[in-house]
DNA sequence: ATAAACCAGTTGACCTGTCAATTAATTTCG
DNA sequence: CGAAATTAATTGACAGGTCAACTGGTTTAT
């Protein structure tokens, strides 16, 4: 029996919500400061930038299905992201309420430098995790993440 | 070699955080709709109540370190929720700087009757993981969450 | 053809999270 | 003792996140 299902132990982090939460936490501190002091981005646009190279000229609203974030965020972020020189908007011929996005040189440019690092740090967050563990971890979080979605709680 | 390892298949989510923070956006959506819709309350909130169920009469220097929440955020969130019957404030005693926090009685009837809910929630999550990948999978949490106190990335 | 329904993106309001500066009480140490 | 350092909590500023109402373009169905 170890700290995590001893019920003797029990605190606030017995719930799996709060170890994940608190995890959070923590990688949210690191990313923020590692891109923010290497390269003067925060992690909503380092993550829309990574979007965009996979799902080149993609609009808002797909984006928004990828990163999981807010229309309305998504939409003042892409303005800043726009007069800060990171991104163009293009509006589709066929149908203009959609919004083509596509990343500038210097965004290119930041992510070529950057990539490198969010990788070398990726894999120092999991350097001591087997290849198997790491699989049963993605196993429970697709599980997890499942269950997130149902509502109705008994 | 599944979804998660095949570099053919690499997207945004090949990142472990990436996958995180939308299990994490996921789980905190899940969480904010049952305890608004049953009892009025946000997560924090609800997390609040419940660590000062385990560290009675806790400051909010004891708290802001055991549920990692800022002590600026956590001075306004006890105002609030001072406000709303939710808590008493204490001076010490003996060291006049210091506060100690206590449940009302309402929160505490409030928090009988969320916790099998959450309960439920929490072994809905967790319904299809077995006890062996449960305790890889937090395993795995310790070893990214140590590793993200790292902040010199070379 | 056109009114209704729908869809993409914008905006406003409000809460949460983080950082830094400040205030006030207590402790340390010359 | 009493100035300096430390600690607890507060406050201000600002980015991130969520929700809902709104604008304007497109599709559907009569």
């Amino acid at each position: 029996m170890n700290k995590h299902n001893d019920p003797s132990y029990r605190t606030p982090y017995s719930f799996v919500t709060f170890r994940l939460a608190r995890l959070q936490s923590g990688l949210n501190a690191q990313a923020t400061a590692i891109l923010k002091s290497q390269a003067g981005l925060s992690i909503v646009e380092w993550r829309l930038i990574q979007t965009l190279r996979m799902f080149k000229d993609a609009s808002p609203t797909e984006i928004a299905a990828h990163v999981q974030i807010d229309k309305g965020q998504l939409s003042r972020k892409i303005k800043s992201m726009v007069s800060k020189g990171l991104l163009t908007v293009e509006i589709d011929k066929k149908d203009q309420r959609q919004q083509h996005l596509r990343l500038t040189e210097d965004a290119e440019r930041l992510s070529q430098r950057m990539m490198p690092k969010m990788e070398a740090r990726q894999n120092l967050l999991l350097v001591d995790v087997s290849g198997e563990d790491l699989a049963i971890f993605y196993s429970v979080v697709d599980k997890i993440e499942a269950a997130s979605k149902i509502r109705d709680i008994p």
